[in-house]
DNA sequence: CTGAAAGCGCTTACAG
DNA sequence: CTGAAAGCGCTTACAG
């Protein structure tokens, strides 16, 4: 591997010059020639500089860190693809961690961050503390909160707009004809999971319709919670409700498994949505119908925050970016004639 | 972030001496009380070295990085995960990359990956040339080849037996009475099929089965092309097999899909079998009985093939690691009675 | 048994 | 307009 020594020497000049060239301390100060000249060597010798070295004298490493909650979670896992393709095209390495939801995972991954010295980290968390967060910020590590909050952390977040998508989901099916829909959640600690029931309960009332407790269940972000969660509310509750919602694309497949595993119907029997669409929602039977997360552009957004960290001012006041959802439409829904 | 300065002043010893008990250069030569100061006070400081500081030196950096082929295929999702388990445990950051089958993508990430030191580089890939991987290996930079074998390079291998695999699958079939099987195989180009294939076919010939060339497609390892494949042979020889192999999950679950849209059911009218086990092969309806790759052995393997990757010895000789299936059985397949 | 010094590959005041 | 020198946080001969 070249150096920056090599380089100078090539070109008959000093290291400092090269480095002056290489990160453009030029302006007004140097010779048009002795740049070029530099420029050809550097381009000659395919000499980039040690990345290392630069973060020893406090610029930028080159590299993010990203700590997500799962590891075998699809919908994480197309989270991470995301931004690996704009760490891509950007030219930055991406240091991936998997927290498996465990605080203490989470704690020693963020002191491995450090330690590497990345640039920034974007992190998906319910479990840390915002005490934690903040530190990290005021100790000059950039952090951004995506998909999940963490109220009163003094970070840039960015997410999906839950509630917006729940709203879609609902009003969807009620646009459809369903009267009734049973509900199956998420776990209420997840801010996400929250907006989404809100979402639910707030279109059924806006359009006048009730919110029937007894319809609502809580799953566990699963196929298999979704499964055993809509079992049990057809053992019960089966003539009740004629659609379901549900607040992830494994719990709705889970449900769906179920629903087909009692010798139902989807959709003639029941009408079904999923949120997120992972990429194997298109491959369930039937296909189903959900509601798209931004995953994309929670990707790309979240990486401009890092970029663009207010250099060593103040912090900068925390800001909210909700990202709006789109429906997708696919075979697990029908329309409900009334008679 | 405390440094090594730090910790020498507290201890009222050398930068030199911290760093011997650092790094366990200690023996016989230093006192037994000055090891425990410093370890006391590092531990009180909760130092740790600069692994940037310390790659500069020519140590290890306590990264790896791996280059997948493809950011959204679960199968390689989930093989990223398992690396990242592994990573986890011994303390390792893992630098995720996705070539996305681009050569050039997968030649600029390993320029990136040397740029940033990292102690070495876990690969799969069917388009990098030998050349290059020994290149590399000259260079200094371990690299491990995982799934996917390149020909003539000089790097240890380490991938699941696919045609011992393939054998199990097959064997599986025709242990339930089917005489008849369709294949749809994955690109002849890569290895993995390759072996695949000829497990299929061995299989078959052995029990004094033909292979009836009509009977096998090529497919392009995804859901849509498995349904697309699927279909041509239920409009051309619907009636000439009962059972279909697929050479990877994806492809089975969208030739499940085919089938059933086409008003026939599994495992009643076709039997079905998939490769690899992804996460959402137990997701699909009925559940889909495929061979199991030993992901987590896979992944732990390739980290210690790095890990003890000879110092600076000669370049020991390439070893192929080939580990073993499992068939896991699920509802995709049914006993056919003869009559 | 321990420390001062050189050096890894860079950047950036400081000087000229 | 350009360079010599200090220093980032370490490790490792070399000396004592």
């Amino acid at each position: 591997m070249a150096t920056i020594k090599d380089v100078a020497e090539q070109a008959g000049v000093s290291i400092t010059t090269v480095s002056r060239v290489l990160n453009n301390k030029v302006k007004g100060y140097m010779r048009e020639e002795t740049g070029q000249k530099v420029r050809k060597v550097v381009k000659e010798l395919g000499y980039i500089p040690d990345p290392r070295a630069r973060s020893l004298r406090g610029l930028e490493s080159g590299v993010i860190g990203v700590i997500l909650p799962e590891g075998i979670n699809p919908f994480y896992q197309e989270l991470a693809h995301a931004i690996t393709e704009v760490c891509y095209k950007e030219r930055y390495g991406l240091l991936l961690c998997s927290s498996e939801n465990d605080v203490k995972r989470e704690l020693s991954y963020i002191k491995l961050l450090q330690n590497q010295k990345v640039d920034g980290i974007i992190i998906s968390t319910d479990h840390l503390s915002a005490e934690v967060i903040n530190e990290l910020i005021k100790k000059g590590t950039p952090i951004v909160l995506v998909d999940e909050d963490v109220p009163e952390a003094n970070a840039p977040a960015i997410f999906a707009n839950n509630y917006q998508g729940a709203c879609l989901a609902t009003q969807y099916l009620i646009d459809l004809g369903h009267r009734t829909m049973a509900f199956i959640k998420g776990p209420m600690r997840a801010l996400s999971c929250r907006e989404r029931y809100k979402g639910y309960c707030d279109t059924l009332l806006k359009s006048g319709l009730k919110v029937e407790e007894a319809l609502i269940e809580e799953g566990g972000m699963t196929y298999k919670s979704g499964y055993k969660t809509m079992k049990s509310l057809l053992q019960d509750r089966d003539d009740q409700f004629t659609a379901i919602f549900c607040s992830d694309d494994f719990m709705a497949l889970g449900a769906m498994r179920a629903i087909q595993d009692e010798g139902k119907r989807i959709p003639d029997d029941y009408s079904i949505v999923g949120f997120d669409n992972v990429y194997v929602s298109s491959m369930s039977n039937p296909g189903l119908t959900t509601v798209a997360q931004p995953i994309n552009q929670i990707a790309g957004r979240a990486f401009r925050a890092i970029k663009d960290w207010p250099k060593r001012g103040l912090t900068k006041k925390r800001r909210h970016q909700y990202l709006n959802t789109k429906l997708i439409v696919r075979e697990s829904c029908r329309v409900l004639e009334h008679n």
